[in-house]
This record gives C-alpha cells, structure tokens and sequence, in this order.
DNA sequence: TTTTATGGAGTTTTT
DNA sequence: CTCCATAAAA
C-alpha cells in the first residue's frame, strides 16, 4: 500500500470489532456467522441486526471462498452502495487475505458496477466512448429547459417530474410505457417531458444515475448472449444493505445471479431508510419467491450496545410490522437508562446539549470524538453550531454542501466533462460564460434554437456557416473564441497529455482568478481556489497510482470485447470524480477530537459512546411530511437507528415550543418516546428547563471548564 | 444584450 | 447563507 492513512480514526469503526482480524480465524465468530459465512450452495439471506458484525460476516465470507473453496477472486463481485463502504470493505478483505490473494476481486458501488458495465457494453448499448454521466442536479436543469417553452421555468413542476421519472425508472419503465401505462393527465404530461429528456439526454451522449443501473439491467434482460457472459464472469455475488437496493438494482442482482444461484445478500429491514429515494426494503423478503431455496440466517447478537439501548430499540422498531422479528442482545450489561431532556425552545435545546457534553466530557475524562449529536434534518445544527462554538468545543459536521454541489466544483468537472464529451450540451450550457465571456441568454438560446433544428450539438453547430444568418458577428465571434478553446485542448487531451491539457485550459481562461473575483471574501475565494485544486488534485494522484494496486474498486477487464480499452487514464480519472469515487473525504483525513455532528441518515453505519439525538417531536421526528404521507414507519426506522448508534448512554431531547418561519409554535413530545420501555426511560422535567435555569447550568458549566483549565495550564 | 446590484424568500432525508 | 427575480447600468 502506497498510502495507508488512518482513515477509521474515528471510535466509530475502530471500537468493538468482534476481534483482531486473522486470516480465516472464523472461531472468532458466533456460531450464526460462522453458519453465514460457511454456507454455500444456496442464496443466502443474512439478517444482521444493528451493530451485529455483518461488516465482518461478508469480508470474511470472501476470504473464506478464496481461500477455502479456492474461488478465483476475480469471480467474485462485492457491491455497496457509497463509496466509503467499498473502500472499508475492500481494507477489510485486504487485511484478511494473503498479499496478491485479493488480485482481481471486485468491490464497488451499484453505479460503478454499472457504469464499467456500460463502458464494456457501449457498443450494445449505442453508448459513444466519452459519454457523460448527469448527476440529479443537471438532470433537474436539462428538465427544466425542456419545459422552458411551456412552463417558464416553473422549478417545483420540474422537480415533480423529476421524481416521478425517478420512480419510472427505477422501475424500468420506459417513456413509452410510461406513456401507454399513464392515468392522469399530470402522468400523461410527465411521461411526455420524460421521453424528451431521454432523447436529449441520448443525443448529448449522456447517461444519469440512474441509468447507471437501469441501461445493464435492461441489457441483460434482452439480450441472452451478453447476459449469459456476464453470468459466467461471476461465480459467487455479494450484496450489502440489500434492503436499500430498488426495484432496478434488485433485478439487476437478478439478472448478474442467473441460475447459478450463488448470492450472498445482507440487510436489515429496520434500517430501511431510503424509500424515499425507492427503496424496496420488502426486496428482502421477495428472494424467498425468487430462490426457493434460500437460507435465512439471522444475526441478533449485537456487539455495540448497552441492553438497556437495545431494549429501547427492540421496543421501540416491535411498533413496527415484521417479516422476521429480530431482538438484539448484548453481552454489555444493563447499563444507564436513557435520558429524555425537555428544553424551552431549541436555543434552549442546543445549548444545553453543548453544556451537558462539555460536563460530562470534564467529568469523566472523554474525548470529543466520543460524542455525537444527532438530528432529522441539516438545518436544526444551526443553533447547536452556534451553542457550540460559544463553549469553544470543537465539532465536525456530516453533510451540508456536499463537496460536489460547490459551484466551483461543478463548473470544473463541467469543462472536464465537455473535454470528454464534445456533445454534452449540459455541460458546455454551464461553462460557456463561466468565466463571463460575454455570452448571455439571448445568444445562447439562438445557438440552442439552430442546434434543435440541426438536431446537432450545440458546440459543433457553433463552427457550421449557417449559424451565422442566426447570430449578430459579435456574438458568433465569442462563441467561436470559446469553441476553439475546447477543441484545442480535447486535440490534446487525444495527443496524450491530458493533464497537462486541462491545466493549461484552467490557466487560460483565469479560473482561479475568476474564483477570487467572484466570492463575496477573500476567505471564501481561497477555500472556493482550494475545492478547485483539491478536484485537480485528485485526478493528478488518480493518474500517478499504481495501476497495480487498483484491482479491486475497478472491475476486472476481460480480454475479448472490451470497449473500455482506448480509455486514457485522465478519462478514467474523471468518470470516478463524477462517481465520487475519487475523494478521500476531508472529514476521514483528520482525525482530530471533535464532536459530531450528523443527520440520521448520514449516521448509520457509525457509533458513538455518548448520543444525544435532538428534537425528538412531532413534526420534526417523526417529520411532518412522513406523517402527512402515511410513512411513519420508516420514521420509526431512522429513530431505530439514531439509538442503535449509541454504545453507552443515550439522550433524547426535545423542545416544548419553537420557532417556524417567524412564528412561535407549541410542540409536542414525539410519539417515538412514548414507545420506548418505562424501565429504561428516564424523564428529566417533562416541564421545560426555564431559560434562568439553562441560562444558569451554562455559567456553572463554564466554571468547572475554567477551573479545569486554570489547572492544566 | 449583458452585467451588476438589490431585496426577498425559503431549507427532509442523498448515492 | 444562498438562490432567485427584478431592475438599473454599462
């Protein structure tokens, strides 16, 4: 390993694995996990509870086929769904195996899998090379501007038809069927702006998301040659948090099994929290339908908690509908009960989180990174922010603007993907007056109404004669100085040195100058000039690596009817920046003692000692939305969730008033608190903390922290 | 025609 | 804070 860092610095993953890790040290295992990982000869469903060890179950179910059962590695495929969780996987098999053992394994992420499908099928798939990959942001644009003529613009309409695309395609529904199937008027009109996305979208050499999964599904399931060699390129498929797989991923997972039958899929129905985004957590029980022959192995003993946590959870998710009831245990002991704080309102609420950490911290000597703060949704961290910065504790936040949602960020990788891809409209959409170059609106929706006609990319359309009948002179002339530009440096890119291409094209056209000009700081225009050479970056360390070492993320080639081969590092470099495979997260990088500070959705997977889950009130958990839309349930499940992260002690708070808009609004206590279990509820003033008392609990806490500090120092 | 200034409004969850 | 619409200025 050229690099390792200390990349699970966090307790989150270090604490409580089940036990060093030796090669096939399978005794180390409980007899359910052994009995997970020795089965063979059937589809096996394992039903790992919260903290049960499942992480451990599949990587050492891989090592167990390489080693035991000498399965070649390069026949066996492990698919997760982010990114983070491939490479966790991917360390973990690694430490399990002898050097060189793993050589051809492919761990990956549903979309990666997709698209290296995609690359090798492009031919059948009537893919150009270079294609670009659209994430829900540009496809949200291309939607808007097609319904640009009819509906001005109208943002909460386009986004309605996004959604509802969203579930046609994830269904594998095609804009025919779409069409043919639709009921109401709005299907018939969405099934229409549907179809046209999907030619625009076909004509810029464009793919989405979504299509990552839906074009290979579609494939296979046409097409007996290519399905039957995809099936024999894979002798054994593993499967993690299969109950977040949807409708096109689980037939996907169909198609790739075939009847050898050899699946491995692991999952937990309690912490399905995405059917929102199409989750089909009920995919988990519909395998038993598929694969008769299926075994279930349950895995319920948990090695994170306290009982007294898990007995809250168990109580907490029986509220729920069960396929297979799961009861967690521990061998942890009873351990404290969980505290439920009132607060007046949330300034009330965050500040007495930050006084009760910083408390506590002082009182038995812990880390920062031993704390986390949980919530619903991003914007209640705003006064928790700002309640932890006054007691100065240091904390670190999950999710916000994602690194790729940042301006900055965006337009690169939009000049990178029309370097890549000269007929990505979308792209060239984007850049071609960032920096400003004086190409406004009027000329572009002259270009775009000439490129329609043509049925041709916008930037070939900009060199043909007839544009200019369209066009003032001087209009034409900037679009021309831009076009050429691109040309020039995609000519390089061909010749070899693409890095060296895009630097220049970069330097060229002032970028980080621009970027300085434009933010509102001087702080803000050196982060904005640092995400920029962070992405460059990137692609610079992409290209450097060691081919060698890149077995695993990168699905093994095989030698016949690869078209992916012509493909130049730079290219592949930026394909997995657009995956978001690339970045090493910053918050991964330090491991520095802070607090933190997560969504519920973005704190599964970890743990924590010490969790406070805040605002635990109707309306905010369960959310208002959910209540309204009949989806209580999987409410339930991200509560589930928010308490199976604590390891020790759990605190749950809520406020009894807060603010909306810039209304006071009378709260309630959320419905999830009175289905906890008494024995192990504990109160603290179902009245409101008065803000005297809060006020006055904040001052003592301050005390005790400088008299620490006077100490130390 | 394009750029810049200004004010107003609104935020579930995300690979 | 950041996205948007609108209107004035270049």
């Amino acid at each position: 390993m050229g690099r390792q860092r200390p990349r699970h610095s966090s307790p989150a993953v270090l604490n409580f694995r089940p036990a060093k890790e030796s090669p096939l040290n399978l005794s180390s295992l409980n007899p359910r996990q052994r009995e997970a990982v020795k089965h063979t000869g059937s589809p096996l469903l394992v039903l790992a509870g919260a903290g049960s060890g499942k992480t451990s179950v599949i990587t050492r179910k891989i090592a167990y086929l390489i080693q035991t059962l000498e399965y070649p590695a390069s026949k066996i495929y492990a698919v997760t769904f982010t990114n983070k969780a491939a490479r966790e996987m991917k360390e973990r098999v690694d430490g399990l195996l002898e050097k060189g053992e793993g050589r051809g394994l492919s761990v990956g992420t549903f979309h990666s899998f997709g698209l290296n499908f995609i690359r090798r099928e492009a031919r059948a798939l009537n893919m150009k090379s270079g294609f670009s990959i659209l994430d829900g942001e540009d496809v949200l644009n291309v939607i808007t501007d097609l319904m640009m003529a009819t509906n001005e613009g109208d943002k909460d309409l386009a986004k309605r038809v996004q959604h509802r695309m969203g579930e046609w395609k994830n269904d594998l529904v095609s804009p025919a069927q779409a069409l043919s199937f639709a009921e109401t008027e709005e299907d018939v009109q969405f099934a229409n702006i549907y179809e046209k996305v999907q030619r625009y979208m076909r004509a810029c050499n464009s793919v989405d998301f979504d299509d990552l999964i839906a074009l290979p599904t579609w494939l296979l399931e046409n097409d007996e040659v290519i399905r039957t060699r995809w099936q024999n390129k894979i002798r054994h498929l593993l499967v993690d948090e299969y109950q977040d797989t949807n409708g096109a991923q689980y037939r996907l997972v169909k198609q790739l099994v075939g009847p050898r039958e050899a699946l491995t899929v692991v999952g937990d129905d309690d912490q399905s929290i995405y059917a929102w985004r199409g989750a089909r957590p009920e995919n988990l029980f519909e395998l038993s339908n598929d694969y008769p022959s299926l075994k279930v192995v349950k895995l319920e003993q948990n090695y994170r908690s306290t009982n007294g946590i898990l007995k809250s959870a168990n109580t907490l998710i029986a509220n729920n509908p069960h396929e297979h009831e799961k009861t967690l245990w521990s061998d942890k002991g009873e351990g404290d009960d969980i505290r439920i704080l009132a607060c007046a309102n949330e300034e009330a609420e965050a500040e007495r989180v930050a006084g009760s950490i910083l408390d506590h911290r002082l009182r038995t000597k812990q880390k920062y990174r031993d704390y986390a703060v949980l919530y619903r949704s991003n914007h209640q961290a705003r006064p928790l922010e700002m309640a932890l910065q006054r007691f100065k504790i240091p904390y670190k936040m999950t999710g916000g603007t994602s690194f790729f949602a940042r301006a900055e960020v965006r337009d690169a990788m939009s000049y990178l993907r029309l370097l890549l891809n000269p007929d990505d409209d979308n792209a060239l959409l984007r850049v071609v007056n960032t920096p400003r170059r004086g190409i406004g609106i009027a000329t572009l929706e002259g270009l775009g109404r000439y490129a329609m006609d043509r049925e041709k990319p916008m930037l070939a359309c900009i060199d043909e004669l007839g544009i200019q009948s369209k066009l003032k002179d001087a209009q034409l002339e900037r679009l021309r100085n831009f076009s050429e530009m691109i040309w020039e440096k995609r000519q390089a890119l061909d010749e070899g040195n693409g890095l060296r291409a895009i630097m220049e094209l970069f330097v060229e056209i002032g970028y980080e100058d621009h970027l300085r000009q434009e933010s509102s700081s001087e702080a803000q225009g050196e982060r904005r000039v640092q995400n920029f050479q962070f992405l460059i970056d990137a692609i610079r360390k992409d290209i450097a690596r060691d081919p060698e070492e890149d077995t695993l993320v990168e699905l093994e080639g095989d030698e016949d009817d690869s078209e992916a081969a012509d493909e130049t590092a730079v290219e592949a470099a930026i394909r997995k920046l657009v995956l978001r495979d690339l970045l090493e997260r910053q918050e991964e990088e330090d491991d520095s003692d802070r607090v933190q500070l997560a969504t519920l959705h973005a704190a599964k997977g970890l743990e924590f000692p010490f969790v406070t889950v805040i605002g635990c009130e109707e309306n905010i958990l369960p959310h208002r939305g959910s209540i309204e839309a009949d989806t209580v349930e999987e409410e339930r499940r991200l509560a589930y969730v928010g308490v199976t992260r604590a390891m020790r002690e759990l605190t749950l708070t809520y406020c009894k008033a807060r603010r909306m808009g810039g209304e006071k609004i009378e709260t309630s206590p959320s419905r999830f608190l009175d289905e906890l279990p008494e024995e192990h509820r504990h109160w603290e003033g179902r009245d409101p903390v008065s803000p005297e008392q809060n006020r006055a609990m904040g001052e003592s806490v301050f005390a005790s922290l400088r008299a620490s500090l006077s100490g130390d120092s």
